[in-house]
RNA sequence: UGGGGCGUAGCCAAGUGGUAAGGCAGCGGAUUUUGAUUCCGCCAUUCCCUGGUUCGAAUCCAGGCGCCCCAGCCA
C-alpha cells in the first residue's frame, strides 16, 4: 500500500469517496476537482462543514483541488459581507482554495451566449406569462402542465426579445426564458424550467451590469464545466435537479462533463440550521449576531472557542451518507471536549465565589506552590500558584446539610484544596436572610500540597482562588440556543431556550488569567473556556465552550 | 393517483451472498490531588415487514409498509 492510498484510507471512506476512487482508477479523470458553492446570503454553519470538509477533504486525500465558488446568481438576497464573512470562515475551518477562487457571476457572459445558443437550437423561449400563469399551468405533482402559449414563437423573435430583456427593456417579472423541455415530465424540473429572470438590482460584484440573471439550475452545472469540476457534490434537495443538471450538459458545448452527487445534509439534535432562521434570530435580536456564540455559525463556534480541530473531527466521525439523519450534538460536545482536553492549559476560577477563612492561618502570611499546566503533558510547564487566609470557593462545593452521596464541603467534613492543603470545615456563617456567606475552615499544616502524612484520604479535591490576588472577571456561560431536541424550525421562537445565556459577573480567576490571548483553557472540574474578544485589560470576559463531563450533575439531578 | 430518494441498536454509520465493524449515548468496574481524563467490560441471535431464490440472505427477486424531497421568475 502506497503512502497515497493509506492517507485515503485513514480519511475514512464512504460511497462519494468510492466514486471518486472507481472514477481515477478508472482512468475516467487524471485529476478530481470539486467545488463549495455557497450562496452569499448568510454566514456559513455547522452544516456547511461537512460540505466544506468533504469537498476540500476529497480533493486533499486525492491529490487534486477544490474551488471556492460563490453561487451569486440572486442579486436581490446576496452582500457582500457575507462573502467576506464566508471566505474567513473556510480559512477559519482550516482550507485554503489557493488561487481557486471563482463566481458563478464571472461566467455571465458565457451562460448569456449559452442561453442564446440553446434558444437557436430551438431549444428555449421566452414566455410572456406571468408567475401567476407559470405556476397555474405547470400541472401538479399528479397532473401534467399545459405549453405556454408562447412556447412556439420563432427562433429570431425569442433571439430579439431575449436580448430585449438584457438590454432592460423590460421591467422585472415581465418576461421569462424557459427551456423547452417537457411540461408533462413527472420531475416537475422539467416542466420548461425558468433559465433568466429580469431583475433590476444592483449585484455585489457586478454592479448594474446585468438585469437578467441565470436561474441557479441555468448557472450552476455550467460553471462546473467551465471550471472543469470532476465532481459537483450537493445535498439531497438537488436530487430531482440532476437530469435538468445533465440536460444542460448534454445540450450545451461545455468544456467539460462534470457529474453531480447527492448525500444527506447535517441535522443536529437542540439546534436549527436553516438559513432563514437563523437570519431572523439575527435580525430580530433573540442573538447578538452572526457570531454569538450560541449560533451554530462558524463565526459563532469559533467565538465560543470550539477549535476548528473539533468541527473537522466531529465532520470525519459523522460519515456521510444517503439517509436523512439527526446527528445527536452529543456527538459534537464529545470531539470538542476531546480535542480540548489535550489542547487546553488547566487554571483555576472561581465562578460563583463563597469566601472562605483559615482560622489558624497567619494572618498576613502566604505561601506559594507550584501548579501544573496540564496533567498529561510535562512539557506544558508549570505556574505558580498563591495561598493565604483568604480565598474563595465554588458556592456549589458547600452544602450545609450534604445530600447523600455529596462529599465536598460541609460543616466537620475535610477535603483537600488543589495544591495546596487539607481544610476542614469548621462553621458556616450566615446573613440576616440565612444565606451562608462565609465558610471558616481550619488547615492541616502537615498536609502541605495535600497529602497527609498520616495516610488518610478526602474524598473531594476543590478548585480555589486566593482572595488577595484573584482576578475579578466576567464569564458568560452557554447553554443550547433551543430547549427542544428537534425545534420546530416553522415556529422556533416557542422552542427558544431561555436560559440559553448566563452572565456571571463577578467571577474570580487565579492571577495567570488576567492577561492573555484567546487560547482554550480548562478552568479546572468546571469547563473549557477561552477569552471573549470584549475582554479589556482591566476586566477579563471568558466565555465557557463547554462544561466538562459531570457524573455528580447527572448523579445529584442538578 | 406523478417523479426522485431513503429505511442496520436510543443517535450516527460500516457492510455489496459466507454467518452484524466502529463511534456517540447508556450501564458496570479500575485508576485518579479535576465527581475530568485514561483504562477495562457490557450493550442488534438480527438488519422496516411478508413471501421467494440459495447449502447459506442485511446483501439477490417479488409484493407491501414507513419516512424525506419536488408544483420559486430561491439556492
Amino acid at each position: 500500500m502506497t503512502a497515497f492510498e493509506t492517507t485515503a484510507v485513514e480519511a475514512g471512506r464512504d460511497f462519494i469517496r468510492d466514486i471518486v476512487q472507481a472514477d481515477l482508477d478508472a482512468g475516467r479523470h487524471k485529476t478530481v476537482v470539486t467545488r463549495f458553492p455557497p450562496e452569499p446570503n448568510g454566514y456559513l454553519h455547522i452544516g456547511h462543514a461537512k460540505s466544506i470538509c468533504l469537498n476540500f477533504g476529497i480533493a486533499g486525500e486525492f491529490g487534486g483541488r477544490c474551488h471556492l465558488r460563490f453561487d451569486d446568481t440572486n442579486p436581490t438576497k446576496e452582500e457582500q459581507e457575507y462573502i467576506d464573512a464566508i471566505k474567513r470562515d473556510v480559512k477559519w475551518l482550516g482550507f485554503d482554495w489557493r488561487e481557486h477562487l471563482f463566481h458563478a457571476s464571472d461566467y455571465f457572459e458565457q451562460l448569456y451566449e449559452w442561453a442564446e445558443y440553446l434558444i437557436k437550437a430551438g431549444k428555449a423561449y421566452v414566455d410572456d406569462q406571468s408567475p401567476d400563469q407559470m405556476r397555474e399551468t405547470r400541472g401538479t405533482l399528479t397532473e401534467p402542465g399545459t405549453e405556454s402559449p408562447f412556447r412556439g414563437r420563432p427562433v429570431e423573435e425569442n433571439l430579439d426579445l431575449f436580448r430585449r430583456m438584457r438590454s432592460g427593456e423590460f421591467p422585472n417579472g415581465a418576461r421569462v426564458l424557459r427551456a423547452k423541455i417537457d411540461m408533462a415530465a413527472g420531475n416537475i424540473n422539467l416542466r420548461d424550467p425558468v433559465l433568466y429572470r429580469i431583475l433590476h438590482a444592483v449585484h455585489p460584484r457586478t454592479g448594474t451590469a446585468w438585469c437578467i440573471y441565470p436561474s441557479y439550475d441555468f448557472a450552476h452545472g455550467q460553471s462546473d464545466a467551465i471550471e472543469g469540476i470532476t465532481h459537483s457534490i450537493c445535498t439531497l434537495e438537488f436530487e430531482d435537479h440532476r437530469p435538468l443538471y445533465d440536460w444542460f450538459i448534454d445540450n450545451l458545448p461545455v468544456p467539460s462533463k462534470p457529474h453531480q452527487y447527492e448525500f444527506a445534509r447535517l441535522n443536529l439534535t437542540y439546534t436549527v440550521l436553516s438559513k432563514r432562521v437563523l437570519t431572523t434570530l439575527v435580525r430580530e435580536g433573540h442573538v447578538k449576531g452572526w457570531d454569538d456564540p450560541r449560533m451554530p455559525t462558524l463565526a459563532g463556534l469559533a467565538r465560543r472557542g470550539v477549535p476548528a480541530e473539533a468541527l473537522r473531527e466531529f465532520v470525519r466521525r459523522i460519515g456521510v451518507a444517503k439517509a436523512n439523519s439527526t446527528v445527536d450534538v452529543a456527538m459534537f460536545d464529545f470531539a470538542v471536549r476531546e480535542v480540548l482536553n489535550t489542547k487546553a492549559l488547566r487554571r483555576m476560577a472561581v465562578l460563583k465565589p463563597l469566601k472562605v477563612v483559615i482560622e489558624n492561618y497567619p494572618d498576613g502570611a502566604s505561601e506559594a506552590f507550584e501548579a501544573v499546566n496540564h496533567p498529561d503533558n510535562a512539557g506544558a510547564g508549570t505556574r505558580t500558584l498563591h495561598f493565604g487566609r483568604e480565598l474563595y470557593v465554588e458556592r456549589d462545593d458547600f452544602m450545609e446539610v450534604p445530600s447523600k452521596g455529596f462529599y465536598r464541603l460541609s460543616p466537620g467534613k475535610e477535603v483537600r484544596l488543589r495544591y495546596a492543603y487539607l481544610v476542614t470545615c469548621r462553621e458556616a456563617i450566615k446573613d440576616a436572610s440565612g444565606e451562608v456567606v462565609e465558610l471558616r475552615c481550619t488547615y492541616d499544616p502537615a498536609t502541605k500540597g495535600g497529602n497527609a502524612p498520616d495516610g488518610r484520604k478526602v474524598k473531594a479535591t476543590l478548585h480555589w482562588v486566593n482572595a488577595a490576588d484573584a482576578v475579578p472577571a466576567e464569564v458568560r456561560l452557554y447553554n443550547p440556543l433551543f430547549k427542544t431536541p428537534e425545534p420546530n424550525a416553522g415556529n422556533f421562537a416557542a422552542d427558544l431556550n431561555p436560559d440559553s445565556l448566563e452572565i456571571i459577573a463577578d467571577a474570580r480567576l487565579e492571577p495567570s488569567l488576567a492577561e492573555g490571548g484567546a487560547e482554550p483553557v480548562q478552568f479546572e472540574r468546571l469547563g473549557y473556556f477561552v477569552r471573549d474578544q470584549d475582554s479589556t485589560p482591566a476586566r477579563p470576559v471568558f466565555n465557557r465552550t463547554i462544561g466538562l463531563r459531570d457524573t455528580w450533575a447527572k448523579v445529584s439531578g442538578a
